[in-house]
DNA sequence: TCCAAAGGTTAGACGAAGCTAACCACAGTG
DNA sequence: CACTGTGGTTAGCTTCGTCTAACCTTTGGA
């Protein structure tokens, strides 16, 4: 019953498409992230079990307490090791790609410390 | 027809089992990967189709040329990335294990750069 | 008013990569 | 010579996460 990477990915674009757009659909992270209706529908049904997000009557989602909390973590692995990368040299995209995927497996010691490198040598 | 992150695993780990012990069997790959038997029977008849390992008749995995690329090419990530991150201060345990997951994710680019940085700061 | 488009769901398939159970082949030993 | 342990394979199952096809519902415009 615990959250797998793709349960991350889908909370880290819920929350990345609630800061562009204030509301979020299922249509709207199926076109974010390029996979098909269906699969974005199983997705958010899983992540409604396990109460990391709610969806209202309109079709809206809404991060729950815990689903924000994980959404932030990622959110933050990303934009971190993103600019780590770039300041070693490599481009954005490639940058954000790479990072993209080593948010998701990391353990918490060695993020924060990563973490704390970054902001030593800002 | 792709190798997968499985597979490089199961190279590298052929690689790491050559250097130690000089021959491989499917047997030794299983007991320290923690697979069952079966599981590793499968993955080498994948990878012996796919041309990266030979198996000669006393049943002793061998690399193929491509094979060896690949696992010399994983293994070395695996050796940076754990030197690196040992350096940020995180215990070598932990430093392995979060190696041996990013070492599959990173693009070429993404891991030159490191290893330059790496390299510099030696 | 009705029909089409948009959004969502259900059903069923597939590939990847594990697993167990059960089997086979072989080698060494009592 | 039979029996046991070792190594390998086959068959079939499971979970995860994607897909397509088909369907339902709501809504808005011609």
């Amino acid at each position: 019953m615990q959250l797998l990477e793709s349960g991350e990915m889908y909370l880290e674009t819920i929350l990345i498409l609630t800061i562009r757009d204030q509301t979020v659909r299922s249509i709207d992270v199926a076109r974010y992230m390029g996979f098909s209706k269906p699969s974005v529908s199983r997705a958010v049904g899983r992540l409604r079990e396990q109460g990391y997000i709610t969806v209202d009557s309109e079709g809206n989602i809404l991060l729950t307490e815990s689903g924000r909390a994980v959404a932030e973590k990622i959110y933050e692995r990303h934009r971190v090791l993103t600019a780590l990368l770039m300041r070693l040299g490599i481009d954005e995209e490639i940058a954000a790609e790479d990072a993209c995927k080593i948010e998701h497996d990391i353990s918490d010691v060695t993020f924060d410390a990563i973490k704390k490198h970054v902001e030593e040598h800002s």
